[in-house]
RNA sequence: GGGCCGGUCGUCUAGUUUGGCUAGGAUACCGCCCUGACACGGCGGUGGUCUCCGGUUCGAGUCCGGACCGGCCCA
């Protein structure tokens, strides 16, 4: 063995091994009657760039398949793709300039780009030493098959009567040109002006603040706080609106917020999601006025205008008037499109026809499914209920796009009735295949349209726990590994990948997916702020694994709480390279006393300390089981490190050195070995979830002939009882005497090699009989002629 | 405006569920040591009273109440 550990060459030889046919078989779900663990693990966005917090996820998932293959399980650990959205079309759009109206050219350059995507990221992936069962469960969502079963889905959900097609004012970013979900909106801070109109009440004059002038022509109403004793007089009363001249009633409303601006405010057919209520509340006539592309319509001659243009026109139009009382600076919060996309337009209300799935009647199946749940942390749980309970709308399905999956249904144009396809022609395009009825079966119509809608993103990776398990394709191992065991995901997106996965998969399957959720954190920017290209603090794996090794860098992961976000820092990661080169060298003095080895220690052979180490060795695997089980990583990181390097090296190590060197006997000589090999072989198979190439290349190197696992990924876990029953405390005493003295040494300014005339070491009766018995060692150890012993306080001082 | 999470040596962090030995690590810093696995090492040291205030208790980082600060989610 090399003096220093070289992670890269070490890394990538057992990365390329672990991908032959003789290692798969360490990796291969194999079927065979042995309990079963499946992981939901998260199909990344095919951004191409894969950052760090790709990598924890990664690493997160292939601990627990390789800690859960250990002991015993068939795990199930699937990786996929999410490759269709809006940002590879606009990628493509950009780099090859391709108009979206030519859609198949469009589609096919956007899975050349994806596939491209696809191989970057996953070649970093496998540099990590991510090793999922790339052979049987790698998915991609653009790929037919993958359409296939979403579309199958769909039309399950269909025969149950969940899908339907509706008119209905949806969030409309006008710069993409699509509908989007109440999951792909958040709330921007915006500068802009507050408006104060004066409408006319023939006698008086009511006075308005907006910060949508522009939306006059809609304007159905205003309304006041029926508590608000400034405006009773005006309660039903006609008011005239600036510039249109048309008249408008003045409503009550207990929803009218009496603190804001005026007290007095002006329902449009649309400006927010309030305006909707209002006008389902009080029946008011609907008026467009913005249009797909975000410009102006039936609104005189600001039609046409840009929305922004209109803004400005229209208040120097107001202002002429004298229907322009102020205007105030006014900072506020705006609904845009801000997931998923760079877009952060904000949104319009749009009255267009859009297909939906009823997930408002599931509001109390999702939250029960989540109840029976284990969730870790506990608090998301709670998180996923405050979403269900907020959601206002069902779910908005369609989006006017491309790169997706076809929605796959007809519909009758004169009654809205939703025809299906045939099982066999899936997966469909309705928009280019022709339907397989001539007339409508409702009411007999012969208008029958598909359409070039495509289904939001979150349609495709909500059923990824049915696609992981057979659903679709093989029932028996759908009844075995459904739900399944483990999800695993960012808690950014519990609100869309988890809660749309247990609705869908509830709705489908009459169980909720999962059995337990494992929701983390963010890993940040070193500067601890998200990471973003923009900031250029993104961190990107490849930076720190040739330098670093992936095991190093695995440790440094697991460094943190599971929940937590986390800046990314590089010391943890040189501390886990340290801990590996400790790891090398220790194995590497090991390995020149292994020869003639056995595993069997006796206990009755033993010497004290290899009674106590092995008792911490015992507690170790004791620790570590019980963190791993629990996913606590950072618990059993913290403990194997410990244990290994302070109490094994540290310690134990040290205090060996004699009885190999300058041993009393062959006998003890040899039980010294055998300690040695049994410490070294149970850790490496405690650390191997967590560093699996290290503790491959060391098993190989030493372990292979003897043990005969293919990979040490196919051997079992440690079992502490599998170990001889010992105690601990009189070589505890020993060690840490041991350890008093070598500072003493130090303290003297003495090398650890110097020869000492005597010691004079102090205890109570039972630790010098302890120290008595095991007098050799000590004085072997430290080079100490002469040995006294004073009963006292426990101390010593050397004499020389 | 509502909800959630958190605030422990310069920095990161364990401990808080089930109050109790001198608050444990790591990193950085300083000093000594190249000792026959490892200088990517060994030994030791400086450094915190646990955000603040009040309460319960023989005893609180740990429980209760309040305030302040930071982050996230939602409106």
């Amino acid at each position: 063995m090399d003096k220093v550990y070289s992670p890269r060459a070490v890394e990538e030889k057992w990365q390329k091994a672990w991908m032959t046919e003789e290692f798969y078989q360490a990796y291969k779900f194999k079927n065979d009657g042995r309990p079963v663990f499946t992981i939901d693990t998260p199909p990344p966005f095919t951004s191409g760039e894969l950052h760090m917090g790709h990598a924890y996820w990664n690493v997160i998932n292939d601990t627990v398949a390789r800690y859960k293959r250990m002991t015993g399980h068939d795990v199930i650990l699937p990786q996929g793709w999410d490759c269709q959205g809006l940002p590879t079309e606009l990628k493509v759009q950009y780099r090859w300039k391709i108009s979206r109206e030519d859609r198949d050219l469009f589609r096919r350059k956007c899975v050349e780009w994806t596939a491209n995507m696809i191989d970057s990221m996953k070649r970093t992936m496998i540099r990590l030493g991510y090793r999922p069962d790339w052979e049987q469960f790698e998915y991609r969502t653009m790929d037919k098959s993958y359409w296939r079963a979403v579309q199958e889905s769909l039309i399950q959900m269909h025969e149950k009567g969940l899908i339907y097609r509706k008119e209905f004012p949806v969030h409309w970013c006008s710069k993409c040109g699509t509908a989007l979900a109440q999951a792909e909106l958040g709330y921007i801070q915006k500068k802009g002006k507050l408006y104060h109109l004066r409408f006319s009440l023939g006698d008086r004059d009511l006075e308005v603040a907006t910060t949508r002038p522009e939306l006059l022509n809609a304007c159905q109403a205003l309304a006041v706080n029926p508590g608000d004793s400034r405006y009773s007089w005006a309660v039903g009363k006609d008011a005239t609106v600036p510039i249109f001249g048309h008249k408008v009633k003045v409503l009550s409303d207990s929803s009218v917020d009496m603190e804001f601006g005026t007290g007095v405010v002006m329902i449009c057919t649309y400006g927010d999601e309030q305006d909707i209520r209002w006008q389902q509340i009080h029946k008011l006539p609907v008026i467009r006025s913005v249009d797909e592309y975000g410009r102006m319509v039936n609104a005189g001659k600001y039609s046409g205008m840009k929305v922004s243009d209109a803004r400005e026109q229209i208040s120097k139009d107001l202002e002429a008037e004298g229907s322009l009382i102020s205007t105030e600076e006014f900072v506020h919060n705006v609904l845009a499109h801000t997931e998923r996309a760079d877009c952060m337009t904000p949104i319009e209300f749009l009255t267009k026809d859009q297909w939906f799935i009823k997930s408002m009647d599931f509001k109390e199946t999702v939250l029960r499914e989540a109840e029976r749940m284990g969730w870790i942390p506990e608090f998301v749980h709670g998180r996923l209920v405050d979403w269900v309970e907020s959601i206002e709308w069902d779910w908005l399905i369609s989006r006017q796009r491309v790169f997706g999956t076809p929605i796959p249904f007809w519909f009758c144009a004169d009654c809205n009735y939703i025809i299906s396809p045939r099982r066999e022609d899936l997966p469909v395009d309705t928009s280019s295949t022709p339907p397989p009825v001539e007339r409508c079966p409702k009411c007999g119509g012969g208008r029958i349209a598909g359409t070039t809608d495509v289904c939001d993103c979150w349609v495709d990776s909500s059923i990824t726990p049915l696609i992981v398990t057979g659903y679709f394709k093989d029932r028996g191992l759908f009844e075995r590994a459904y739900p399944v065991d483990l999800r695993q995901q960012g808690h950014d997106i519990v609100r869309t990948w988890m809660y749309y996965t247990i609705l869908r998969c509830s709705v489908l399957t009459g169980t909720g997916p999962f059995k337990g959720a494992l929701v983390n954190g963010h890993i940040l920017g070193p500067d601890g702020t998200r990471m973003s290209k923009s900031k250029g603090n993104v961190i990107i794996p490849e930076q720190g694994i040739n330098q670093y090794g992936s095991d190093a860098i695995r440790q440094a992961l697991f460094s943190l709480t599971i929940g937590s976000d986390f800046p990314f820092k590089w010391e943890p990661v040189k501390y886990g390279k340290s801990f590996l080169q400790k790891l090398w060298s220790s194995a590497r003095f090991a390995e020149g006393f292994f020869s003639g080895r056995g595993t069997k220690i006796s206990p009755r052979a033993m010497d004290e300390t290899d009674k106590w180490i092995i008792s911490r060795l015992k507690e170790a695997i004791c620790k570590s089981r019980d963190a791993m089980e629990k996913y606590q990583f950072h618990i059993a990181v913290d403990v194997l490190q410990k244990f290994y390097w302070h109490e094994f090296c540290d310690q134990y190590i040290e205090a060996v050195k004699p009885r190999l060197y300058s041993p009393r006997s062959a006998e003890d000589k040899a039980v010294a070995v055998t300690v040695l090999y049994t410490v070294i072989w149970n850790f490496i198979r405690l650390l191997a979830p967590i560093c699996p190439h290290i503790t491959e290349e060391i098993y190989q190197k030493l372990f292979r002939d003897e043990m005969g696992f293919v990979s040490i990924h196919a051997s079992p876990y440690p079992k502490a009882e599998e170990l001889p029953e010992v105690d601990g405390t009189i070589g505890e005493k020993v060690i840490s005497m041991i350890a008093l003295l070598r500072s003493r040494k130090v303290e003297s300014q003495m090398a650890l090699s110097a020869e000492v005339r005597m010691a004079v070491i102090h205890g109570n009766s039972e630790e010098l009989n302890a120290y008595k018995e095991n007098e050799w060692l000590i004085r072997q150890v430290l080079h100490i002629n002469d040995l006294e012993y004073k009963i006292g306080e426990r101390d010593a001082e050397l004499i020389r």
